[in-house]
DNA sequence: GTACACCCTCAAGCTACTAGAGGTTCAACC
DNA sequence: GGTTGAACCTCTAGTAGCTTGAGGGTGTAC
């Protein structure tokens, strides 16, 4: 039996996001000491790792919500979880490429900083000046 | 003189996210008319427009409030401004090593799902033990 | 039996917006 | 001059995914 700190430590979480996975049923009500004090088991350690992996892996608490639910029932067709990881996978390979755009800007705008005044500094001014670009950039920060 | 509709359409912005940048004292309150339309002129476009170049290559609206406040001393050194792109860059970077490592994981999952059921399903399986990645992914995704 | 680390609930705060309700203004057209 | 209708106004609340804090109770080791 764990108590909610500890299964925090194992699972790299802060106690207060176990409770608000609770909150939001992500994760079950577990049972309580005499005192109300939460105590786990091995199910839901596994749970919460699996849920603490998916998050690391980018998919959304909604996702994550989903792949559960197929978790739970082991004979309808994998075709779902599937669609899910693709779905996810596109977004990671869109995030990417916003990103590759991003990083050559920058280099170049900290390649060309002079070390002078803000007044010629390239940074500044290159942000002054969206024309300036090299690469497209469309959509707001990941 | 615009007006906010035209200002957000020339700089790709909403006019709720116009509002919301005054509100925070990242735009200046602007002129109004009698009836208290606001109103813009060109000095507030090309402030709008740098802030939304800026969001673009992925700055916290702290870091552009920074920036913004260089740009408002053209005496100062730009070693500052440097710094905030720098950092900046180096953000980027680490997200995309990041991704890289999801995306190989996410492909991995993906291909090797044969279409079954959910009980042998390899994303499901995946998500469920860490140990078997083959790449680390530490940070909770972007 | 007492110290103190850990637990509890509830509410509010964070970023960067977005959406909606309910009402007013502007500019064009007749 | 009157009317229409798009665009404007303020204010409040909602979004994701947590985090922080106040104010108080519990569990266990010494």
């Amino acid at each position: 039996m764990l108590t909610i700190g500890s299964l925090a430590n194992k699972t790299g979480t802060k106690v207060q996001t176990i409770r608000y996975y609770e909150q939001i049923g992500l994760m079950p009500e577990p049972g309580r000491t005499e005192g109300g004090q939460r105590r786990y088991g091995d199910d839901e350690l596994d749970r919460l790792a699996f849920i603490r992996h998916a998050r690391q892996l980018g998919f959304s608490l909604e996702a994550i919500r989903e792949l559960l639910d197929l978790s739970d029932h082991p004979h309808r067709p994998c075709l779902e979880a599937d669609a899910i990881a693709r779905r996810q996978l596109k977004q990671v390979e869109q995030r990417l490429a916003r990103l590759e755009a991003l990083r050559t800007e920058l280099q170049r705008m900290v390649h060309e900083c002079s070390g002078g005044q803000t007044a010629d500094c390239r940074v500044l001014e290159v942000l002054r000046d969206h024309s300036e670009c090299l690469t497209e950039h469309d959509e707001i920060g990941a």
